[in-house]
DNA sequence: GAGTGGTCTAGACCACACT
DNA sequence: GTGTGGTCTAGACCACTCC
């Protein structure tokens, strides 16, 4: 359909000279990528669900099915939507088989050693944020947190101890039994039962040495090496929803990483 | 320069059915990529020179400008060329500021500990190939490599412990000495010196305990956890062409990494 | 066959850099 | 101003999926 003035209605302060020293300048495909992203934040689409057509989102936002494409383009390089020719555009989700470790990076040594991975729950309980916590989560100290231990086994050995630090306020339910009932990725439960979707995250690793009680849960000796990861996760605005320490048992398993 | 009949003889299979069941279709646009690469890797452009513009290459192989475009943003995005609006596309080099340290991920946990970064090379000799790094670097057992030992100081203190190999081979004239001599990132070197360009890299990390030698060279005690980074980096066509083994003293640096 | 994403084209205009 | 990459459009056709 065509219309009397689309591109000049979105077009950015074409008209009178910015005041500021920066024009601001936004190519049209990135407003409607902020549109799509304010959406999809929004839960118009939910997880696992088509959004609308090519054709349709051109329609609504007035603008040629090319410039929505490529809006679409960076959304899905971002991991946000999922094309799936033939079919349609789908808002991603962490509830699919071959996504479904995406986050876990580790790997082990030899492929043939690749096994079903046991997750055991040790601890989940409701607490005041730590400073350290809240400030990494942007909390105020003080305001109320979960708290969850958690321990990965690969092939019947514990290999990872994960220590889970999520935001009280976005989390009202979650107890430690609703996390032993959920099968598959807790992102997935995060994602179904609480709306909050983990979208990208930064890691921080170092080696340090096992304590005691650690070292017991990971059948390690005190002392042996392990590798500490960091990460913070954050949902659509970039806000902090997730806090997450693992310890890593490095002997048979490692970290794989890619670099370009 | 033109060419005869470059659409027609690089389309897929137009006419005549695919006799198997894969047709193998494969769009213009990565025909065109295939081209550009194949051009990169013959050096007939060389880092940091701009290849010709996408009108020129448009005409060269008698295809749009958009689909020209849509190869070189692939390129783009798996950092083997570099646009710059208003200037030309340019072969990426590893010899620019802003990229020095893109394959080094440590960082330091206080960001105004950032200083420059010294190297203090320890030895740097050729020899055969031992098993393991043959297999890695898929040469055959006994293949000559170059083998350089290396420490990465930050703010005076030793931080990285690097142990890399290279294929004699490619690496002919390579000695302490110039390595040395040589200002800028090793990668730099390798690339203006011997032609060999590292594209991509994939890294195992894990974390381990440091045995005397390493402890001395890093000034921690014996026993003290490291994080060990082995890098398999790889050229144009995927050939492994170095084998680096860093163990990094974690104690006020980090390996950052993100995940999506 | 209808609908979806994927490719390709051709042309217009904009933003940026150099000269 | 000229040339480069960057954006936007409109239309045609192809490949894939489902009915």
């Amino acid at each position: 359909m065509p219309n009397a003035s689309p591109p000049a209605a979105a077009k950015p302060l074409p008209g009178p000279q910015g005041q500021e020293a920066a024009p601001a300048f936004s190519p049209l495909y990135q407003q409607i990528k902020a549109l799509l992203m304010k959406s999809l934040q929004a839960g118009e689409w939910r997880p696992g669900e088509a959004i609308p057509s090519e054709m349709d989102l051109a329609a609504r936002y007035k603008v040629s099915q090319g410039t929505v494409r490529k809006a679409i383009d960076e959304l899905a390089a971002e991991n946000l939507l999922v094309r799936r020719q033939g079919k349609g555009t789908f808002v991603a989700t962490h509830a699919e088989e071959h996504v479904q470790y995406r986050f876990l990076r580790l790997t082990p040594d030899s492929p043939q050693d690749a096994g079903p991975v046991q997750r055991r729950f040790l601890e989940c309980r409701r607490m005041r944020a730590p400073a350290d916590v809240a400030r990494s989560l942007e909390l105020k100290a003080g305001d109320a947190v979960v708290m969850i231990r958690r321990l990965l086994l690969f092939a019947e050995r514990p290999v990872v101890l994960d220590e889970i630090w999520l935001p009280g306020q976005l989390f009202k339910g979650l107890t430690a039994e609703r996390l032993g009932e959920y099968q598959g990725p807790m992102y997935a439960l995060f994602e179904t039962e609480y709306g909050v979707r983990m979208i990208r995250a930064e890691e921080k690793l170092r080696a340090l040495a096992a304590d005691g009680p650690t070292a017991e849960l990971l059948q390690v000796t005190p002392g042996t090496a392990l590798l500490s990861v960091e990460r913070l996760s954050r949902t659509y605005d970039d806000r902090p929803v997730e806090l997450r320490r693992g310890l890593y048992h490095t002997s048979a398993h490692h970290y794989r990483n890619e670099v370009s």
